[in-house]
DNA sequence: TTAACTTATGAACGTTTATTCATATGATAA
DNA sequence: TTATCATATGAATAAACGTTCATAAGTTAA
């Protein structure tokens, strides 16, 4: 019983320091939008290849074996997301991977996958 | 002109080198299934409430406002992904945040949004 | 400017998915 | 067993998203 107390008493204040440290809503849709932005296997295989090193879109489109308006949709999302970065080059625009913080997320999603299968 | 092909043929370096260290079709889609899972704010919400510790279900619900069966549905999801993991304790099932990966991810990805606002 | 090449984008269709409602299952106490 | 509390789940509705098709926009060379 008095177990029972203070294990309530324990969640409680959990939930307190939770609740106080949780980001506000705006911020977790942002890191929503960043996850779902590497969930699609679309775009991770694209991110895949970017890990390589920069390569314009037809490139990427003959790397990745889709179609060059979905790759460029895709693309769009990735930039948005600030997953990938741009430059022109001439005729030819040429995508890279945004920073390391992206190459670290994909680095660790694999070692959990490992961890558990 | 030289410099073109240069390009062309790193380009293609990059290419092979990427396909040939691309996981499988199978490996990817499993990647992408633990990012989406991370995705929703109301899953995200729930996994920094866990993050403080486990907790039971009408704990989380209270802590994220939102619905005891969304949140049963929520936590299905998450644990199928091995997001979470829970144990039964009486007529209570305690969740908690399944391995430090997690986490990792978590901070990886408010650094990364830390960086670019 | 015109033609050729490269990338971007708008609209629509089909699929996926989160939430809600209602109900079922599991556990404990009386 | 029965009543109550706690959690899980099936079905349905509504919203979000990826791909495709068609076409626009930007860049370079002739």
């Amino acid at each position: 019983m008095e177990n029972i107390t203070n294990e309530e008493a324990l969640h409680e204040a959990r939930i307190k320091t939770a609740l106080a440290n949780m980001p506000d809503e705006e911020k977790i849709a942002e890191i929503g939008a960043r996850f779902k932005t590497l969930s699609e296997p679309s775009r991770l295989k694209i991110l895949l290849v970017l890990a390589g090193g920069e390569l314009c879109v037809d490139h990427i489109c003959e790397a990745v074996g889709a179609n060059q308006s979905a790759v460029s949709h895709q693309l769009k999302t990735l930039k948005d997301n600030k997953i990938v970065k741009s430059r022109r080059d001439g005729k030819k625009v040429l995508y890279s991977v945004a920073d390391g913080h992206i190459l670290i997320m994909l680095e660790v999603a694999r070692e959990h996958l490992n961890c558990h299968e």
